[in-house]
DNA sequence: ATAATAAAAGAGTTTTTCATCTTCTACTTA
DNA sequence: TAAGTAGAAGATGAAAAACTCTTTTATTAT
């Protein structure tokens, strides 16, 4: 569904959100360590993420990653257009470049459907919303 | 979504069961100029797809590709899943090999919707069911 | 100021996916 | 049964994705 970077990507970024809400930031390793990834992939993940804009950091002693509270309300799809772009949203099932309403593919019509909800199900999966689960241990992010 | 070799895969399928309908084959390369794809790459997904007995194949003059009866039968997901494998239906959407409904990732429940309609949606089509929108141009397979 | 810390940036490697080319083998038809 | 056609199989090449390593730059605390 997304590439390997991409959930990578929203791991790090839930985990950050959870640290943030606490007032703390996250280096690079402790995110790495905490969502079980490699931890020069998930820098470059991060370095991205930060030049678009959606996550904050500050280098130095005491810095690391952190989100503000206007970036804590950014959705994951909003992490997976700036990641994966948003092919995965709009393109063709079939990538077939000129599929359209006008020149439907053979599942066009029905693929709008399925990322329709897709779609809506990532807008509304806000940053900010995970970290009750994540504190009382209802959820996790790391691989094993 | 799915990968390139499983986007060419489901094309040709369909394209095959279009000149099944009519009693007829479909050479290796009359199938690569239909869909506009790789000659060489689209004959060893065939192969493939022969050998897990998707398709069928005869060798020699007047021989091709084609599908016949029970194969006709056989839906979009049954090609994804000979290709892809079936990750995309029940693998966790942020890579976590231990999500589970007991263990589950932040989006566990909330994917499990998601792809249960995607599966529906690919179990449905089946592939003998184009052929009329194909014959009556309402729909096309070609990249461009 | 300086030392320590942590992210930023760039180059480089490995692995996987996508795609091509060549040779071999089976089948059909005349 | 010979010639020609078409798929099967294996080796190879190119591009993209995934991952690593090293150096630089910015910040903070002492």
């Amino acid at each position: 569904m997304f590439s390997k970077t991409c959930e990578y990507a929203i791991r790090a970024m839930i985990f950050i959100a959870q640290k943030s809400k606490n007032g703390n930031k996250a280096g690079i390793k402790e995110i790495s360590k905490g969502i079980d990834s490699p931890t020069h992939f998930i820098a470059k993940i991060l370095q991205d993420l930060s030049k678009k804009g959606l996550v904050q950091s500050l280098k130095g002693p005491k810095g690391g990653f952190y989100l503000d509270k206007s970036s804590l309300k950014f959705s994951l799809a909003d992490v997976v257009k700036a990641i994966d772009g948003d092919k995965i949203f709009t393109g063709c099932g079939l990538g077939l470049n000129q599929c359209s309403a006008s020149k439907p593919c053979p599942l066009h019509f029905e693929f709008i459907i399925v990322r329709k909800q897709t779609y809506a199900m990532l807008e509304k999966a806000k940053l900010g919303a995970f970290s009750k689960q994540l504190e009382m241990k209802l959820t996790f992010l790391k691989r094993k």
